[in-house]
DNA sequence: ACCTGAACACCGTTCAAGT
DNA sequence: ACCTGAACACCGTTCAAGT
């Protein structure tokens, strides 16, 4: 049988919940789907490129919201820490595949919250930077949150000190905090 | 000569200045300093922690600010860019730096921040919060403005579409939404 | 068009043995 | 105490050759 896009996606996808992105290795992804590794390169570039579809692919339940501005971002914002936190290191992986440019549906995502920004009369040729301000958070709290549930998960008593708070209500504060900081540059209000 | 943890973190930073993240390896640390690989290993544990010590190398130069909340977190944070952008992907080493908890001067950075928002009336349950969000900015900011500043350095064409802004106006800029955010938190105002 | 097999040029880490 | 040398178990990528 031949080898498709879609199956290789699929194989890395289930190599990356059972065993996080460290041992998602092209060869080893060759092993799991019988065939020698130089044959995933007919179908990609290079591995980064295939990481890229890994990243579209966990990021694929992701749908547009509706509503007033802020309802928009906490929508797209709640739906994308949902995503990262279903797959082993999905935050790390998505954070490395927007840095190399190579997720489609990311860039589909920040249209999405420059649009809101928009909306919320931030002048245009600020729309992309508070988007992209906004997705820096949810990475970075969402990866946070993962490492700290994985290191737990695995066993470790991992310091429990002012970190009693709900993580649903930690990243509605923080979420909060920027939504605040948004209206405090719209002309119109929130 | 005796190989002393200081010469090891120097050289490792200026290969990380010469060749980037990618070709710092411990073999070729280890080639550089004409000694082996095993060697390494009876300074440091693994190549974490070796890299979490090259971060607080290029973290050095932050000292502590004075005046108040507001002017405190943007001297912190201009001043972490300039360390992060004076090395060759600098952003990501301490990114990851960060994520593994290997960058003591981080932490320390992280409890400045917190002591502003502290100040700056946010409740004490929400300061750490709202410091890592801060650094989540920061770090994701200047690790996307460096990418570009690298692949424009290494002779590309990056499209120039709306990015024609001054990046210290657009750290500052975005910076600000945060500020804001935490003013509209606080119990007392800016 | 799609894939194999072998090669190239590497990795991080461990550890007995040496000085 | 500090380091070497060799080994273990891997990597990503390329490419002539096969079907």
């Amino acid at each position: 049988m031949q080898l498709s896009k879609r199956d290789v996606v699929d194989v890395a996808t289930s190599l990356l919940d059972d065993y996080g992105i460290a041992d998602l290795s092209m060869r080893r992804l060759a092993r799991e789907l019988n065939v020698s590794a130089g044959a995933l390169y007919w179908h990609f570039a290079n591995k980064q490129q295939l990481l890229g579809a890994v990243a579209d692919r966990i990021l694929q339940p992701l749908t547009p919201a509706s509503g007033n501005w802020p309802e928009r971002v906490r929508a797209t914002c709640a739906q994308l820490r949902d995503a990262l936190l279903s797959h082993t290191d999905g935050a790390e992986l998505v954070s490395a595949s927007l840095a190399a440019g190579q997720s489609e549906v990311m860039t589909a995502v920040l249209a999405r919250l420059a649009a809101a920004a928009g909306d919320a009369g931030v002048a245009s040729e600020h729309t992309d930077l508070v988007a992209r301000t906004v997705i820096y958070y949810v990475l970075g709290f969402t990866a946070d949150e993962q490492s700290r549930l994985q290191w737990d998960a695995a066993g470790a008593e991992v310091d429990t000190t002012v970190w009693t708070e709900d993580p649903n209500a930690r990243f509605a504060f923080g979420l909060r905090l920027l939504t605040d900081g948004i209206a405090a540059h719209s002309r119109t209000g929130s």
